[in-house]
DNA sequence: ATATGATATGACAGCGCTGTCATATAAACC
DNA sequence: GGTTTATATGACAGCGCTGTCATATCATAT
């Protein structure tokens, strides 16, 4: 049926452990058996059965990411940044996901994700129930690293980017274009990063000796429409602010959709800013000012860190912040005066 | 470390064997020492070790999706239908991507799975070399299933989506708002989508008597920044279409912009008109009028036609279209006169 | 020539499980 | 009671590979 190990070595005419030395890329071979066997290799058209050498391993080089609902762009990003840094180390993403509105699932997932040997986790932010995860991956000593953590849980390793900077640099675009009167809509209630661009916003204003309007913030939960909603809300207002930030760059679309509903026009009447350089912020009409998060940068850190843990020995970081990048294109403009 | 099955077998002071039955679910097990081994793989926290079991049973639970480059929403839309029934019928999916320059790739890469015991693959629309791939499926005798294929060819299983009477629908609204000089921007050149997309289109003109002008028909690449550019083409023409239609949410996305740079507005100056549903055409402002195609469904129907052909003695289906439904938004309008 | 390492290779057990086949036990029949 | 059939359980080999440890080979030192 398929080619195995015992069958290169006859072909080769050497044992099967120096087969498996040779694949292996072990020192102590020949140059000369090493060449008679790749020609054996070769000739067969032979691929190590990857499961056969994990159970002879007993170690499965696997990292399991676990994901709630995310945007196809960020997971792709999140994949990318972690199989990038896994080919290099020899480890593989096992992807599961979560749902987060059933925290019994936690616990079978992970269960799961045992079976296969899983040895380390990495998570996207969930919503509600980190808590639970955190203590079930504690409680079977699995190691794991959080992807823009929801709470910073002490001892706990996370990656994150520097929303609160960001968030200031993006106020500040606003301030030095004018804008005194500048909305500002939340992400999830309970999310770190949510608070964080928040914070960024307030100092932005504060060292500007602008005064906060508590009014102008709104509670968001990342969502377009929920951006559609508050935006309403906002520009309903008697003394209506003249730019919105939003905590991301969905929650922005959806501003720019409800200035769009009043026929009104971005940015002439109402100055936008999103957050993360999603897709979609190229995508909209007119093309969002934003910063971009570096998800990318933040998986391949995030997965580093894992492969030190997983190599005993080796000092780790426990946690890290990586920068993020202001861009501004059409959505942003000068307060208009009168 | 781990807890074995001979550790289950001990405590529950049976055979490995009657544990390995009870974990499989298979029958003739007494009822009274299945309640024994439960309780001990519980009392244990025993997980079965599944590389140890593909290994045994020379059965992998392996499919394997093999793809092209493609857009990250569709890619998680196909995964997670193929993820949900196999979660349901103990399959896993296994990523292979494939690059639409190289179809010498084609051998190795299902070589490489191959060896991985994968059981069967279902593929995306590949641009030029699907015929390569079926063949050496074919000639492996694997079982497999098109997603959408680029061109039917007979024998293969497949499932798509009714391209042709959703861009049908598409053309028909865009008739009756008055529209006569309708461009279109099609998808990559050899996608059977594509072709069928043009193909519905070009019906519903004749149908209502209406002359196609061929210099309104732009190629596209399914790619917002070509909607883009194609679009300002279309938009220079000395005499311009009144609606544009997309072969898919991103091009049209590219369209309003396109719209937007010139000072106009959509719908009023130009009406447009997607294909796909994608969250995107949601989030654009103004909404996207748009076709809803049944990624997700088309996935889950693939992946059961596929589960029924791994187990023996089950009818299956050959092909199957799954309908696409039209959706109205604010991106069309009628004919503004004069 | 003999001892001493350094280097290259192989024998073999076992990773954790399942398939096959044999066996033990209970139930059913003449 | 003895034979047949149905039902429950176990012994054992082996899936394809790697780790350990033993052995073979060769250059260098005495």
């Amino acid at each position: 049926m398929s080619v195995t190990l015992s069958d290169v070595a006859r072909r080769a005419g050497v044992s099967m452990k120096t087969v498996s030395r040779v694949i292996n890329n072990e020192e102590r071979v020949a140059e000369t058996t090493r060449e008679k066997v790749m020609a054996a290799i070769h000739d067969l058209g032979y691929v190590p059965n990857v499961w056969a050498q994990r159970l002879a391993r007993g170690h499965s080089g696997l990292i399991g990411l676990l994901m709630y609902d995310a945007t196809p762009a960020y997971i792709m990003n999140v994949m990318n940044g972690l199989m990038d840094i896994g080919d290099l180390t020899g480890y593989r993403i096992s992807l599961y996901r979560l749902n987060v509105h059933d925290p019994q699932e936690v616990e079978q997932v992970i269960g799961f994700a045992a079976q296969r040997r899983v040895e380390a986790f990495v998570f996207t932010p969930p919503c509600d129930n980190s808590a639970t995860l955190v203590r079930a991956l504690q409680e079977l000593k699995f190691p794991f690293v959080q992807l823009t953590p929801h709470e910073r849980c002490s001892g706990c390793a996370w990656v994150s980017s520097s929303d609160e900077s960001g968030s200031y640099q993006a106020a500040q675009h606003l301030i030095e274009l004018g804008h005194t009167r500048i909305g500002f809509i939340k992400g999830n209630q309970d999310h770190i990063a949510s608070r964080d661009r928040l914070q960024g916003y307030r100092r932005a204003m504060a060292d500007h000796g602008l005064a906060v309007d508590e009014d102008l913030l709104r509670q968001g939960d990342w969502e377009f429409e929920t951006g559609l909603d508050c935006a309403r809300a906002l520009l309903d207002l008697p003394d209506p602010p003249t730019a919105i930030m939003a905590a991301n760059d969905d929650t922005a679309a959806g501003v720019i959709q409800a200035v769009w509903e009043r026929g009104l026009t971005c940015p002439d009447d109402l100055s936008v800013i999103g957050y993360d350089d999603v897709p979609l912020a190229r995508q909209v009409t007119p093309p969002l000012t934003t910063v971009r998060q570096p998800i990318y940068d933040i998986a391949t850190t995030a997965m580093s860190m894992l492969v030190e843990k997983l190599i005993p020995g080796l000092a780790t970081e426990t946690a890290v912040e990586v920068p993020s990048q202001f861009i501004q294109r059409h959505s942003t403009g000068p307060l208009k005066r009168g």
